[in-house]
DNA sequence: CTACAAATTCAAGTCGACTTGAGGTCAATA
DNA sequence: TATTGACCTCAAGTCGACTTGAATTTGTAG
């Protein structure tokens, strides 16, 4: 039981067979062989898929992905390289608790508008500080909305 | 001084022309009306476009940001629906910190193969632990890569 | 040995958020 | 008054990450 077919890989990560096999093509991961037609993948993959959703959720593109963690599991990134990756990421974390902060007041705030709240500005403020020429993240929506527990079969 | 054109605005957002026409398009934001063709907006477009760029960076889709913040600043968003988004949001905090967390041993574990380092093996288990059917950005990638100081004109 | 479910390849389609280009309009300057 | 240049509209194009569909190839169950 040591090599898994596609399907089998598909069931235990939640990620559509079609994205793995693209995953491949792009060279994020590989697969050990074939039996006949059919990719056998060894139990790492499992590992290299965690951490593309996880890269992806950092707002990564698969290309950053494979830079920052080779199909191999070595990184094509310099190690600075890689601290500057982080370090992107402490900032998308602060703009992202920013965020949560922000639609925290609204939903309790009672000013009509937001603009009139000064707790509301404070927060613009700070939200403003470094996002000019950020990266900004946009999901292509899974057709099902935000909260819908959906992996794979998008669109 | 009151009210600015549309480039006055992109200048002082760092957003283009053509998506703040977009936005309006799309009923994120509104003009106060318009001097020949050109549309005039109020300082209160800048708050606006600010939370707009907030919520992209927070990978919400601009439907769903309109549906927070409306474009007259109003949620059109339950109390109860805003806070089911903040609490997404901390989730998506606990995973970037993790990612962050992963990069940054990455960069320093001397470990030839992550799969055999225990840390990293660690790490897996905490992103592995709700991250399933989770909600998944992405960019469009500016075509400058991450790093590249760039607001506006992304594709 | 035949059927069949499941996997394969390859090309084409989809989605959201813009951008780009062509052709037109107008307020302000020379 | 005639330019000019910034802005306008509308249609079409782009980008990344997949998905979908059609045609084909298996290993395996009956």
């Amino acid at each position: 039981m040591k090599f898994m077919d596609i399907s089998e890989v598909s069931k235990h990560t939640g990620i559509a067979a079609s994205a793995i096999r693209h995953y491949e093509e792009k060279g994020l991961i590989t697969s050990v062989g074939r039996r006949g037609l059919k990719r056998l993948f060894g139990p790492d993959v499992l590992d290299q898929l965690a951490l593309i959703t996880l890269g992806k959720t950092g707002g990564f593109s698969l290309e950053e992905i494979k830079a920052m963690f080779g199909p191999d599991g070595r990184p094509a990134l310099s190690r600075p390289g890689l601290h500057q990756r982080a370090d992107e990421l402490d900032r998308q974390i602060h703009t992202l608790e920013a965020l949560r902060d922000m639609i925290r007041h609204v939903a309790d705030c009672p000013a009509s508008s937001h603009t009139e709240c000064p707790k509301f500005q404070q927060l613009i403020r700070i939200s403003g500080r470094r996002n000019r020429g950020e990266r900004v993240l946009w999901p292509p929506k899974p057709a099902g909305s935000i909260s819908g527990r959906r992996r794979s079969s998008p669109s």
